[in-house]
RNA sequence: GCCCACGUAGCUCAGUCGGUAGAGCGUGUCCUUGGUAAGGACAAGGUCACGGGUUCGAAUCCCGUCGUGGGCUCCA
């Protein structure tokens, strides 16, 4: 047996290096920065401490913070030094799990009071000692009963839950300082690899997240290498306050909701109402365009329906009235209307598919806590719509469907997103098979049209599995969009048939599908895209005239009314007041374009243009202005659909 | 629904130890008629979310309800 042994690195490198050589030594031959910079390794694909000696040929990869390993392993560290930090301030807290997430880690513990906001900054203080000391980050691993005496002692069922979990007969602890922690690791060799944190919030949080269990009481937090890098971090979360659609509707007044009318329960004011109006315009005429016919359903409807569809069954949040003693409920969703719609008729395979789509309004009782502004509420709208296809179909209906989403996410500026599918979850109705059945039509339409996805499971409708897309925003973050969920669930319960060409009784399929979904949701994913900053064609005023002079007022009418002949949306500012203050008001309400009409242009027959973002772009003829301005008052024509 | 925090003028927020309220913006009136992000003066505007309780006295302390926020869970 010879005492070297070969690394293979990720660009295919040879790496000879003694057998037994730990992988903080492995990085050193590679380079001194790079070992600086490690945080963890990877052999053979499997994510170790630098410390850990390797003894056999391996493909190596050393992790900095820069990959996704690195921050997990360097959040992960984080999370432990701030347990450590809390033990010490709170003798009596109970650690229970702390990962790594997405932007930094949390750690739940178990403790007799909540932490505030204010027990933050005397935590963060003890990290900052904690990784000052700079201690080692030590892994021993324990026969299993060994560690449950450690945390018997402790008094930690949590920890004790967890080894009684895990596999295999022994467990690994880590260890800096006096502070010890089952975990499978790996760590960063010392706390003082961790540089710059950042503790965010506290929050509650279920053990294992599920409401049967306890409270526990969570502190998220964040940590980079450099100053920089938090404070980016740090810079985007101000972004995202910035972006805040309630915020936004509040300052633009375009909606409301009130406490005494009723929680996650929207009022529109004249703004968001237009806003709203045109979104649902272009919706609606693009439906129209893609072969979907506009039907209309009730808002409530004979408990009976919902029986027959399982809604009522499976306990979906609905609310519930009676009528001359018989039981209503408003619906939650529309499928059963058009259903109803559906089996008015005997239908033959030439009618298929038939493409239903409504403006739906439905209310949901969804639980207290998790309203939020426009993007979680009781009562909303869908653009939503239903296709009854032969099997034949589904693949092609389903891309139509994906290909609309494109569009339309495109249309309102998303230009990225991700997809999901998503499977059977555990409340759900139908056999095996059919799921199975409903599952590959949609991984088959999916392939067909070349995307990439991940799985969600569990995620799917009670009914069927759904293609959930995610659009991303300009601050790149994911929000539930378009879903498009295959059913051969609904007709089977409502008895759909039609008649083959074999003069035989067929089941349809079912295709539900929103794309921009809910409309308050996407609308305040849109605030929030483009921060107020509506583009031309949905902007609730595009134009803003404002008179410098009381002389100007009616050749500012005058505008506006030329303006108006054009189909656009203007104002006339006849406040009194200085120009400066006008245009601000002007700025405030983010308005795409301002024209400012003072005697100059009133003499010459024109206008002086300020374009939002840009200022000033001096003066123009009032017929130019239109000529150049009107394309941007029309959705962007590459994505509509073609008529024909 | 659960945990924690919060709720004061239309909005953003002050309000100390329990002694019945303040600012800025906005609004109204008047003055000002202005050239690319705030002209000036005066005025109006609050049952301190709501309902109980403790107290001589509650915006302030306690309980409940409603609502909001951060999460958990759920979801378009």
């Amino acid at each position: 047996m010879s005492d070297q042994i070969t690394l293979t690195l990720p660009d295919g490198t040879p790496l000879e290096v003694p057998r037994g050589t730990t992988a903080l030594e492995a990085a050193e031959k590679i380079g001194s920065r790079l070992a600086k910079a490690a945080v963890a390794a990877g052999v053979d694909g499997k994510i170790v401490d630098l410390s850990a000696p390797i003894s056999e040929d391996a493909k190596f990869a050393v992790y900095t913070f820069d990959s996704e390993e690195g921050k997990h392993v360097y959040w992960h560290s984080a999370s432990h030094i701030m347990a450590d930090a809390v033990m010490q301030l709170f003798p009596d807290a109970k650690p229970t799990i702390g990962p790594s997430i997405e932007d930094g880690f949390y750690y739940d513990f178990e403790v007799s009071q909540a932490f505030t906001e204010d027990d933050l900054r005397a935590i963060e203080e003890k990290m900052q000692e904690i990784i000052k000391a700079d201690e080692a980050f030590s892994c021993t691993v324990e026969e299993k009963p060994e560690a449950e005496k450690l945390f018997e002692q402790k008094q930690n069922r949590y920890k004790l839950e967890l080894i009684d979990e895990i596999e295999d007969e022994s467990v690994s602890l880590y260890q800096h300082g006096e502070f010890v922690d089952l975990c499978r690791g790996p760590h960063v060799p010392s706390t003082g690899r961790i540089k710059h944190v950042k503790l965010l919030s506290v929050a509650g949080a279920y053990w294992r997240g599920s409401e049967a269990n306890v409270m526990l009481s969570r502190i998220y937090g964040t940590a980079y290498p450099s100053k920089e890098q938090l404070e980016e971090h740090l810079h985007l979360i101000e972004e995202a306050k910035r972006r805040d659609h309630r915020k936004i509707g509040r300052e633009l007044d375009l909606f409301s909701f009130h406490e005494e009318a009723g929680a996650g329960l929207v009022y529109y004011h004249p703004k968001g109402a237009m806003l709203r109006h045109l979104i649902t315009e272009f919706a609606t005429s693009e439906h129209i365009r893609r072969g979907y016919e506009i039907v209309r359903t009730p808002h409530l409807i004979k408990s009976d329906i919902w029986m027959t569809s399982g809604h009522a069954q499976q306990g979906y949040p609905m609310y519930y009235t009676e009528v001359e003693g018989q039981s209503y409920g408003i619906k939650p969703m529309n499928c059963p209307g058009h259903i109803l719609v559906y089996k008015q008729h005997t239908r033959s395979y030439r009618d298929l598919p038939i493409r239903y789509f409504e403006l739906g309004t439905v209310y949901r009782h969804e639980k207290s806590g998790v309203l939020h502004g426009l993007l979680r509420v009781r009562g909303f709208t869908q653009d939503d719509a239903h296709i009854f296809c032969r099997m034949d179909q589904l693949t092609d209906e389903i891309t139509g469907v994906l290909r609309f989403a494109d569009d339309m996410l495109h249309a309102f500026g998303f230009e990225e997103y991700e997809v999901f599918l998503s499977t059977r979850p555990e409340k759900s109705i139908g056999a095996d098979r059919v799921w199975e059945e409903a599952t590959e039509a949609l991984k088959g339409a999916l392939e067909a049209n070349g995307l990439t996805w991940e799985i969600d499971e569990g995620g799917g409708a009670f009914y069927g599995p759904k293609i959930d897309i995610k659009m991303k925003d300009a601050i790149g973050r994911l929000w539930q969009g378009p879903t498009i969920q295959c059913d051969f669930n609904m007709p089977e319960r409502f008895d759909m048939t039609y008649v083959g060409e074999d003069g035989q009784e067929h089941r349809p399929a079912m295709v539900h599908r929103v794309v921009l979904a809910g409309i308050e949701r996407f609308m305040g994913v849109f605030i929030e895209q483009c921060a107020g900053e509506f583009p031309m064609w949905v902007a609730p005023v595009q134009v803003k005239v404002l008179p410098i002079n009381d002389r100007n007022f009616d050749y500012a009418q005058e505008v506006a009314h030329r303006l108006r002949c054009e189909d656009m949306r203007v104002e006339v500012d006849t406040e009194s007041g200085t120009l400066g203050n006008k245009i601000r008001q002007g700025e405030m309400e983010k308005v795409p374009y301002m024209l400012i009409v003072g005697d100059k242009e009133q003499e010459a027959g024109k206008v002086a243009v300020r374009k939002r973002g840009e200022g000033d772009l001096g003066q123009t003829d009032l017929a130019e202005f239109i000529e150049q301005v009107l394309p941007e008052t029309k959705p962007d024509a590459r994505y509509c659909a073609v008529v024909q």
